[in-house]
DNA sequence: CAATCCGATGGTAGCGCTGTCAATAATTGT
DNA sequence: ACAATTATTGACAGCGCTACCATCGGATTG
């Protein structure tokens, strides 16, 4: 196969047809929509295909067909774990399928987001994959003027612009401030980086959970929209700490924060969950294996991308789905740096 | 801007042209080759593109000129941190040029990686990016048939393809064992998952060293294939543990089998370091963070990315870099886990 | 001042493929 | 058996752009 292609270079359709004894645009069909071709043609198409090592040329397929192979993705960052994990379903999906992935990368700015989705627009792709549901007025009517299938990402909520593959933010960080104050704790502070629309409905979680038990109280929540880091966590704690030094819990917007919590605390000996609880977000492999283990909130990340990829290309083939929006929901997943003092043996804790 | 072609949808370059007072042709050359064009010229299409809001057909555009304006990138995986931020860096400085990247993933597969450079070669892209320097000898031919500038990232070696971002792993490995050997450790272990072929080079370096140093000793070495993770970072060292009790320091291929390492150390109360030195690769976040923080080898992976798409695209138009082949280097950062056990005061290693 | 050159511009002819619709062959119903 | 229908197939035109070469002033030269 892809012999005589190296040969001359030059295979173009009309020389797969003629070796198949049919008319170009049979041939054309031939890729297209193979069921429709009668079943000595379609083997003879694709035996002259195999014997010249034909490929096809996107470009003039595009030109001609007005409609390219690209799935366009969105999202904020490459760098974030999370968003790895998406981008890995996404592309193991879309292997074997005929769609191309284009990767953007917005850096958390909605004004680049909305650039992006310009120059998409620009490229006609096939469809779309968009992170979260804060677009600006300007990239929803972009998106919805698109003609392809869309799917919002990572979230979900009422009026989607088209599909959506998520979970409640505001639900997961409830179910975590429920569990930290099944464990008997009342002082849980908040600790938040990167303050996106995601980590925002977080902390309303946390919020709504802490006043609905009278717990709430400003002191008990820091801060920042630096992005966030692991000795950012840290930090943040040292401030938590000096402006309230009675907490006794942190539920940290994402593991990151909970793990520089988890190294401050060794630090300054304190009791890990002896003195304090920590609850982190995502469920990063490092929760598990951490000493203690870190109780964090498992987010679907791979499942999402999956979902979403699957999804658009249905659409694209016009199998839509039932049901446009979907909960991937998440998992509390309790562990070590979150039970109960009582619970907790002596001697499993720290380095002790 | 772009007002009229949300109207009709159907600017073309002729239009452009038509309203400029010039020729399609003079039009197009605007875009490739503006220098070429009068000034009264110039600014009369310039404007013309932007009253109509014209945006190019890239599909029709390729399909004439023979040529795309895709630079393909081909990484190993996804959701490993160190090509997170070497794609981050990739994407940062291709923004803004013409060029679009198209990423494809070989899962640490070298025919995959085939499969994939034949599929890139189908679609003639302008340039091209790839890891390592291990490909099959047919991605060899592929590359070297693809008349399109080519860099190697990530290592380094004689006969690059094209041209070469990296460093030299083994050298990087070596300066890491020189280190803890001059911390006066003599056993020295080495722990090693997914023996791809930059922990390969890794390793050598680590054997080497040791053998200069008449210290080497195959019970000190536990390897695995499986993917690296925090967890088996402590698996594989209760191995090596099990395997040769007497280790006084570890050097890990990575910094998620460092931090196993770590963790696996505080469940056993093995003091770091005073009982053992830690040595990770890649300096990730949480190697500074880490209580004790701990040592490892910087490589500059964004400085990478960054570098290897301004040589491509440098290459791409006309701008061949001086020496094919750059080194970047690494930087052993000597942090608490490696310290000479009498330097390290008490009180700052683990919890205590 | 003719011969030459050069920079700026335009005309022509596709790039390789597919949409549309017509034409033909195979099949069915009554 | 014959019209009506349905599966297959093909002819034609053109998607929007650029390569290639021709053209045409005007500047340069001897």
């Amino acid at each position: 196969m892809g012999r005589k292609q190296t040969k001359s270079g030059k295979i173009r359709l009309t020389e797969v047809a003629k070796l198949a004894g049919v008319s170009p645009i049979t041939a054309s069909r031939f890729f297209r929509n193979p069921e429709a071709l009668s079943l000595s043609k379609r083997e003879r198409v694709d035996s002259a295909v195999k014997e010249l090592g034909y490929v096809p040329n996107l470009a003039a397929r595009a030109l001609a067909s007005h409609r390219t192979e690209v799935i366009g993705v969105v999202i904020p960052s490459l760098t974030n774990n999370v968003f790895a994990d998406v981008l890995r379903g996404i592309y193991d999906s879309s292997e074997g399928s005929r769609y191309t992935i284009q990767l953007a990368n917005t850096r958390y700015s909605i004004l680049q987001e909305e650039k992006l989705l310009r120059l998409f627009r620009a490229q006609k792709p096939a469809g779309l994959i968009v992170t979260g549901i804060n677009q600006t007025a300007e990239s929803r009517t972009i998106l919805e003027s698109m003609n392809c299938p869309v799917t919002q990402i990572m979230e979900i909520g009422d009026s989607p612009v088209d599909m959506m593959v998520g979970f409640s933010h505001y639900d997961a960080a409830s179910a975590a401030i429920s569990h930290i104050l099944e464990q008997g704790r009342r002082r849980i502070g908040f600790l938040g980086a990167r303050m996106d629309p995601r980590v925002q409905r977080r902390f309303e979680g946390y919020r709504d959970a802490m006043k609905a038990a009278s717990l709430f109280d400003p002191n008990l929540i820091v801060t920042t929209s630096v992005p966030t880091t692991i000795t950012l966590g840290g930090t943040l704690f040292a401030d938590l700490l000096a402006q309230t030094p009675d907490i006794d819990a942190v539920f940290c917007v994402n593991d990151d924060l909970a793990l520089g919590v988890l190294f401050e605390c060794q630090r300054r000996q304190i009791s890990i969950p002896g003195d304090l609880a920590i609850v982190g977000f995502n469920d990063l492999e490092f929760t598990a294996a951490a000493v203690p283990s870190i109780t964090s909130v498992r987010t679907n990340r791979y499942e999402m991308g999956r979902h979403a990829i699957t999804m658009v290309i249905d659409a694209i083939e016009g199998r839509r789905p039932q049901t446009p929006v979907l909960d991937l929901g998440f998992q509390l997943v309790v562990r070590e740096s979150s039970m109960r003092q009582s619970t907790v043996m002596a001697g499993s804790v720290g380095i002790d």
